[in-house]
DNA sequence: TTGCATACATACAAGAATGTATGTATATTA
DNA sequence: TAATATACATACATTCTTGTATGTATGCAA
C-alpha cells in the first residue's frame, strides 16, 4: 500500500502521503524542510506559543518526524540559528581580517557592518532568524546557553575590531588619543543597538531605510 | 469565619488567610504585590513559562485575584513596564534638558547615560523590568504593540539628544562637521547597545563592570 | 534474501494553562 | 441598617502541548 519506493534516489516528496520513506538524501530534505518550517512559523507566532505540531503540520510531516531529527523545540531552535551564525562569522572574518581589495582597514570595518546589513536585507532566513533571537524568544532555561555564547560572539568581534582599528591607528587613519580597544567596543556597541533597531523597525520606515548611512556616519566620525 | 476587619484601615495581610477583603487601600497593595510577584516570577522564568497561577501563589493570592486587578498575563505585563518606563522618562528630561548644575550638554548628555546605568545597577525592580523585556518576553500578538510604544520611544530619546548636541554645537564643543542629528542617532545606537549588552551580562563580568568607563569614552569621542 | 536499523506516522497518557462561572464575605453607600 | 458593589477564592470545562510508546514500511548491509 501507498507508493513504493523503486530505488535510493531521493523521492519527490510528493502530496500524496507514502507511509514511510528512508534514503538519507530524504531524510536531510526533511530535516530541513522542519527548519525552514520552524523558521517561518516562529517568526510570526513566536518561539513559545509555537507548539511542534504546527510546525510539522507546516513542514507537511507529524511530530514523528520533528521528534526523530531534534529532541525537542529548543534544539530545533538552536540548529536554526547556527545554519545563519556561522556563514556571518565567516563573512566577518573574510571582510573584516581579510584585505581583499586594498581597502584601508576603516573601510574594511565600514564593508563589514554594511554587508551585515545587506545580508539581512535580502535573504529572508537570516532576517527571520534574527528577528526570532532579538524579539521573539525567552532566554530563559536552555536558552540562556545562547546568550552565553552571543556575549562570547561578541568578544571576539570586538577583538577583531580592534585589530582592524589598531591597523588604522597605525596608518595615522584616526586620532591617536583614542585607543583602538575604545573604538572597537564603541563600534561593536553602536553595531549592536543599530542590529536591535533594525530588527524592531520591522515596517523599514524608521531605522531600517536609514541604516546604511548611519553606519557611513558612524565611521566618518572616527577618521582624521 | 476567619477574621473580621473590624474598620476601614488596610488590614496587615497576615499569614492565617482571611477569605475576603476590600479598602480600597488593601486593593492597591494586593494589586501591587501581584505586580512584583510577576516581575520576580518573569525574571527567573521568563513570561510565556510563567502561568498566572505561579504568580498568584507567588503573591500569596489566587488567580481570582490576579483576574480581578488585570485582563490577563499581557495587560499584568505592561502595567509592570509602565512602573519604571515613566519614571526613566521624567529623569530623562531632568538630566538631559534642564540646566540644573551648570553643566555644559555633553556633560549633561553624559550625566543621564550614567544616571540610567546608575538606576539599573542600584534599583533591582528596574533592573529586572528591563531583563525581562529585553531578554525574557517575545514581541509577538499583543506583546507587539509594545515594540512601537519602544519605536516611539526611541524617537523621542534621538529628538532630546539632537536638541542637547545642537547646544553644544552652538557652545563650539564639537567638531562642526557633525550634524547634531547624526551625533543624536550615534549616541543613541550607542546606547542601545549598550543597554542590551549590559542586560545580557547577568553575570555582570563582561559588560556591566565597564558600562560607565564605555560611556565616558563613547562623550570624549565626541569632545573637540 | 534475510535481518536490522532507519525514518518516520500514529496513538496514548498526563499535565498544564486559560478563561469563565460562581460563591461569598466584607466594605461602602444610600 | 439594608442593599449593592467590591475584592477576591473556588470550581469547572476546555483546549493545548508535551513526551513517549508503539507500529510499520522501507533502505541497506551482510
Amino acid at each position: 500500500m501507498g507508493l513504493l519506493q523503486l530505488n535510493s534516489q531521493p523521492s519527490t516528496l510528493s502530496s500524496t502521503k507514502p507511509m514511510a520513506r528512508k534514503t538519507k538524501e530524504d531524510a536531510e530534505i526533511t530535516r530541513q524542510r522542519i527548519i525552514d518550517a520552524a523558521r517561518e512559523v516562529f517568526s510570526t507566532h513566536g518561539v513559545s506559543k509555537t507548539s511542534l505540531e504546527k510546525i510539522a503540520k507546516h513542514a507537511n510531516v507529524t511530530r514523528g518526524a520533528v521528534y526523530w531529527h531534534f529532541e525537542n523545540k529548543a534544539e530545533l531552535s538552536f540548529a536554526m540559528r547556527e545554519q545563519v551564525i556561522l556563514p556571518l562569522f565567516d563573512r566577518m572574518d573574510e571582510t573584516l581580517l581579510v584585505n581583499n581589495h586594498n581597502l584601508d582597514p576603516l573601510q574594511r570595518i565600514e564593508n563589514f557592518l554594511l554587508a551585515t546589513i545587506n545580508v539581512l536585507n535580502h535573504d529572508p532566513a537570516t532576517r527571520q532568524t534574527y528577528e526570532i533571537f532579538m524579539t521573539k524568544c525567552e532566554y530563559v532555561d536552555e536558552f540562556s546557553l545562547v546568550l552565553e555564547e552571543i556575549l562570547d560572539n561578541c568578544s571576539d568581534i570586538v577583538k577583531k575590531l580592534e585589530q582592524t582599528y589598531e591597523e588604522a591607528r597605525q596608518q595615522n587613519l584616526v586620532h591617536l588619543n583614542h585607543s583602538p580597544a575604545d573604538l572597537a567596543m564603541d563600534t561593536h556597541l553602536f553595531f549592536s543597538g543599530l542590529l536591535h533597531m533594525w530588527v524592531k523597525d520591522s515596517d523599514g520606515t524608521r531605522f531600517r531605510d536609514r541604516a546604511k548611512s548611519m553606519i557611513q556616519t558612524h565611521l566618518s566620525l572616527r577618521r582624521k
